[in-house]
RNA sequence: GGCGGCGUAGCCAAGUGGUAAGGCAGAGGUCUGCAAAACCUCGAUUCAGCGGUUCAAAUCCGCUCGCCGCCUCCA
């Protein structure tokens, strides 16, 4: 089985065939650290976190490489508005940046570079290109001249002919061509500048990321990575400078993009004003329901947000934790259950087998996420099967399975970055146990484990008594402190949602 | 004007030549004191529309309609 990949460059999907037999680089453009990230970036991070998983999963070795972008207009414009100087922004929204990548359940990448201290490396680019003639110099500004790069425009499929550029926002007239774009930019007072060759300035923003991708993973790496929107003219530029330079092709093999998350049917940007905040929408769903929402999406795809899908992607997800769930909990009382073979686990062992299968080639498919989940739904159809009929006939054997199953359901739900089945062993419980259980059993207890003991068999009783009254109240008192009780055929079934 | 993409059930979504996965929502049923979970049954003669190629098309080609993105910073 090989996995593919859509490469922009060829506009189809290609064979991934990576430098390296064991080991892929990767190189991801991250954020500018002018604000706080929203949903839209938070795709593209989660994206290539699951490529990231996927890959690794798939035993390769991989460098993956994430910039971050702290120096640039928007941020200077940003300390202005918060009276702050250009570092304490950046450095305020790299930690907002951090936070937000943990609580999305990103993994870190191995190397994530700052601009700004990499000054001399984009300088070293810009001096080759101008002794190579890829670039000039007027008044202590440095452009890249497109026309001496014969490929410009491949990546985005455009030529300089028919670009519009100064359709929307004046050109420099000093410019010998229009398209032509800056590498080193003459600081004014007050802005954040280095020394270079041509005075004190700041770099433009795409030699940043050839310079820091070339001296991490060098020439021809792997998977350069980011939104559609960086096509065009970011990653263009990118190859220009990076293949003008060196004088060899190619920068990148594989060059990947994700869609855009759109809200009422447009693009969420933070120009257009219309974004929604990561940390705001954590609070109300979660990293799970978040990426579950995301990878119910193939990556290319434009995705919708709304409320609605985000509601059905937290009802989807919880079909998968109800499963896990239902697992442990017959797992659990398995002793009691004296089980001989029963018939029809010889499929459920070829499904747990075959469910890997099909994940994989799912995800070998371009990384196609919607369709993998389609393989572990199925999966969960045969677990909730199998888990009803050990309900009456439990074997070692099938106690077996059901271990196996539940531990491929958490390993596959891992690649796509989403923790299922996580014992939180010291997890508190709510104090109000002792008060409640001390009101209704009438006796002092001093653990709130040995508290909601006492509840859990207080309803039993009252339910054996037929004192629905009381069983009722327990449940519904519980229920307000966390505490769902679902009875079933085996006994009550208590699960603390954590708060 | 150029380039790229999209249009599959109420909603989300996979499928890119072999006869429509999956999830959510909904209806009925089983189980059940109630609740929850789960299971069973029900949904597109059809993939925006119209033509064409083919034994065979949601999938390929052409045209039409609608929507979106890039060509400025943007994930």
């Amino acid at each position: 089985m090989s996995l593919k990949v859509y490469n922009t460059l060829a506009r189809k999907k290609e064979e991934f065939i990576p430098r390296e037999k064991e080991r892929v680089s990767m190189y991801v453009c991250g954020p500018t650290v002018y604000n706080y990230i929203h949903i839209g970036n938070a795709r593209c991070y989660v994206a290539f976190d699951v490529i990231y998983r996927y890959l690794q999963y798939r035993g390769y070795g991989v460098t993956y490489v994430r910039n971050l972008t702290d120096v640039d207009d928007k941020i200077i414009n940003r300390a202005k508005e918060e009276g702050l100087d250009t570092k304490e922004v950046a450095e305020k929204y790299i930690k907002a940046f951090h936070e937000d990548m943990e609580n999305l359940g990103n993994k870190p990448p191995q190397i994530e570079p700052r601009a700004t201290e990499h000054i001399d490396e984009m300088l070293e680019v810009i001096k080759c290109l101008i002794e190579k003639g890829f670039a000039y110099e007027i008044d202590g500004d440095v452009f890249f001249e497109v026309q001496r790069f014969n490929g410009y425009g491949e990546l985005s499929g455009r030529t300089l002919e028919k670009m519009r550029a100064g359709e929307r926002v004046d050109v420099d007239k000093r410019k010998r061509h229009p398209m032509d774009f800056a590498l080193w930019k003459s600081s004014k007072p007050g802005e954040p500048n280095w020394d270079g060759p041509w005075g004190k300035g700041r770099p433009g923003w795409h030699i940043e990321c050839s310079a820091m991708s070339s001296k991490y993973l060098g020439m021809g790496f792997d998977i350069h990575g980011g939104g559609h929107d960086l096509i065009f003219p970011h990653h263009e530029n990118e190859i220009a400078q990076a293949e003008a330079c060196a004088g060899k092709a190619p920068f990148v093999r594989y060059w990947l993009h994700n869609g855009f998350v759109n809200i009422r049917d447009e693009k969420m940007a933070k120009s257009l004003g219309n974004v929604i905040l990561v940390r705001e929408i954590l609070k109300k769903y979660g990293s799970n329901v978040l990426r579950m929402f995301f990878v119910s999406t193939h990556y290319r795809s434009p995705i919708n947000y709304t409320e609605e899908n985000l509601d059905s992607a937290a009802a989807a997800l919880e079909r998968i934790e109800n499963a896990i769930q239902n697992i442990d909990y017959l797992l659990n009382k398995s002793e009691e259950i004296a089980g001989t073979a029963m018939s029809g686990i010889e499929g459920f062992e070829e499904m747990i087998k075959g469910v890997e299968e099909k994940f994989a080639q799912a995800m070998d498919d371009d990384f196609n996420t919607a369709s993998a989940l389609g393989a572990i739904f199925d999966f969960i159809k045969e677990i909730n099967l199998f888990l009803e009929e050990s309900q009456k006939n439990l074997s070692e054997k099938s106690r077996y399975l059901l271990k196996e199953a539940r531990d491929k359901l958490i390993k596959l739900m891992g690649v796509l970055g989403i923790k299922l089945g996580r014992k939180e062993v010291a997890k508190k419980l709510p104090g109000e146990l002792l008060d409640l259980a001390k009101s209704i059993v009438g006796q002092a207890f001093e653990k709130e484990g040995t508290a909601l003991g006492a509840l859990v068999d207080a309803r039993e009783k009252a339910r054996r008594e037929k004192d629905w009254t009381k069983a009722d109240l327990v449940r519904k008192e519980l229920g307000k402190l966390g505490f769902i009780l679902k009875d079933t055929p085996r006994g009550c079934q208590v699960i603390y949602e954590e708060k």
